[in-house]
DNA sequence: CAGAATGCTGTAAACGATTACAGAAGTGCA
DNA sequence: TGCACTTCTGTAATCGTTTACAGCATTCTG
């Protein structure tokens, strides 16, 4: 059906090899020769077939994400910072989304298999990812998120000191009982979060107590019910931090239902700083995380990896985290926060690519 | 470096045949020749070749789907659809995403060749996007939110229909100065929403006037700014539609701070009916788009494509998209909708597969 | 016991490209 | 004219698979 380097080169009344010498711009071609070429590969439509040639090449130019599943912001900023970083070297970004079970990760694993030259895996559970005889041995992979691994390179983000570092802010505002909204308990980054506010809270002068503590699943939804539950503590509590945003905007959601008001009766702080948290009613406090950064440096990893071959060095590292003070925690309201178009620099995290660029399908 | 099925067949003594039959599954091989080749193959880490099988099979078991950037939920709920409806067919899907540029997309495309089977593109500008000589003639191609194209299947959503309701609405409200913030001109949504914005008020008793037409962008900020153009109409607009969600919720935004009130001075409603829609104050009004139904019609088209081969025939579709009445416009304010977990019935586009198996690695 | 059928395995030709090597033609120089 | 270069082009091996075909034992059938 499609045309190949053998009918482009009957065309032009030459072998393959000169077609592919003219394509790829290596090698003497007689001037005469080449324009014949370049005109019968135009003429047919002649497209390279990728897979072909990085058969022998041995190279497909390309990195591959794994992901455990596409939602939300997050991860469309994760992968946004992986790509404009590949493609400043030259390379194609493929994203694999969804795999939610074993089998499903291993048969992506395997299909990546001579298509992509590195891997960048998300991966939120909290074991490690499936590997030995899914990938061949010495295989550029950078893990994101994921518990360390003598045979990978790893990057994280800093929960434990972001959570920390929040419950020490309320607690400096003179709260003295902190509740907390939890996320999934297979959720590595809500595990962390869960740890950091625990320990914050037993290292300072804050109430200890499991009733303070909330299930939740990182959802709007589960935010909104958690009210019921928070409302029913005793005594209660004058804080509530959420672990992250969507269930912090939740539990906003029900206490304006209800008439309760915000920071007034109680302090409310998220986690990630999604975009929209500085223009919600009231402007929330979150920590921000450094998403696109994450993506840059997990892609400058893996292009390392692929170039020093098999004496790479594994590596794992962590990127810090930021306060980020608006009214819903009633310290600090930042007049100047909502209009910025681009992320002013309230944290130490370099955001100077972001939002250049930017075109949308929709909102 | 990474092992052949050559090494495998010669760690288990027998040719590669046997071992490519063992491995696919096909032809009669002895019981202990297979469990001799399983055995050598899982000690050596064996993974096959992806690239080399589907040279030979013409066949990837892949789709692509080309974004033009990866930007918040919107491409990623579509990309879920695609994905979900992919697997069902045990076909991979693979995102590339950042085709800012003409000469980005070509390479792309290309890159593309001898990697799918068939193409997703959604292309979100007004024009069509390149082609001839990037595919081979005949290449499954499903365009989304494309000017119709004969040579290509085409999916769209009634963002005109969608903006002219949604005018439609807020006139039978009472309105009848009703402003509106636009996005990008380049922009083919945008574009489309507004002449619904315009034919609904020219076919109705609003009032028509260049000058209650604010320019935007589509991100939050847009609408937070265009506030001040807003308040400078003369006569006031009593409504005001952005043309997306993040631009309603920026103008929320900047209205908040300067004490103006929703719905009591205005009424106001986005577009996209973004999962916070209903959790932000006033809950806002909106026009639901079916963004994973999007996806999932796209994946069947080229899955159908794919299989007809080249006696496929082009079609073109229009998806309809939904009013969801909230507070932000001062009608109807639904009690229930906010707890609601899952997508409730106020569209007819079906959200059954929508919500499930959702794992985040964050917010 | 001949001949056919069956079960298992190997040989070799694809798939669509790249590239080492060799060969042909043309040029410069003695 | 002969020889060494250069410049251009073709032949064929190669990448890692799949699979048509053939070949060899063995078993079945009459």
């Amino acid at each position: 059906m499609s045309v190949t380097i053998r009918e482009v080169a009957r065309e032009a009344l030459v072998s393959v090899a000169t077609v592919s010498r003219v394509l790829n711009g290596k090698g003497p071609v007689h001037a005469d020769t080449e324009r014949r070429i370049r005109k019968a590969a135009k003429r047919l439509h002649y497209v390279p077939h990728g897979g072909a040639r990085s058969l022998i090449t041995r190279k497909t130019h390309t990195i591959g994400v794994l992901l455990p599943d596409l939602y939300g912001e997050f991860f469309s900023e994760v992968i946004r910072g992986i790509d404009l970083c590949a493609r400043r070297s030259g390379y194609h970004v493929v994203v694999s989304s969804s795999h939610s079970n074993r089998a499903e990760t291993e048969s992506m694993f395997r299909a990546m298999r001579g298509r992509v030259d590195g891997l960048i895996v998300l991966y939120p559970g909290t074991r490690p990812p499936v590997r030995k005889g899914n990938l061949p041995d010495g295989f550029p992979v950078v893990l994101l998120n994921a518990p360390g691994s003598r045979s990978f390179d790893s990057l994280n983000i800093d929960n434990f000191g972001g959570a920390f570092a929040m419950v020490r802010h309320l607690v400096s505002l003179g709260h003295r009982r902190i509740a907390f909204i939890g996320g999934p308990a297979q959720n590595r980054d809500a595990v962390e979060r869960l740890r950091g506010y625990r320990e914050a809270v037993r290292a300072s002068s804050a109430d200890e107590s499991r009733s303070l503590e909330v299930a939740g699943d990182f959802r709007e939804w589960a935010g909104y019910d958690a009210c019921r539950s928070i409302r029913s503590i005793r005594p209660h509590p004058s804080a509530i931090f959420a672990a992250n945003d969507a269930m912090a905007i939740g539990l906003l959601c029900a206490f304006r239902e209800r008439g309760i008001r915000v920071p007034e009766q109680y302090a409310i702080a998220g986690f990630d700083d999604i975009p929209i948290a500085r223009y919600i009613t009231p402007p929330l406090t979150s920590v921000r995380v450094p998403i696109s950064a994450l993506g840059e440096q997990a892609t400058l990893r893996v292009l390392k990896a692929i170039e020093e071959g098999p004496r790479h060095e594994w590596r794992e590292e962590t990127l810090p985290t930021a306060l980020v003070i608006r009214e819903s925690c009633g310290a600090g309201a930042r007049s100047e926060d909502p209009p910025a178009p681009r992320g002013r620099g309230l944290s130490s995290v370099s955001e100077s690519h972001v939002g250049k660029n930017r075109q949308r399908l929709s909102g």
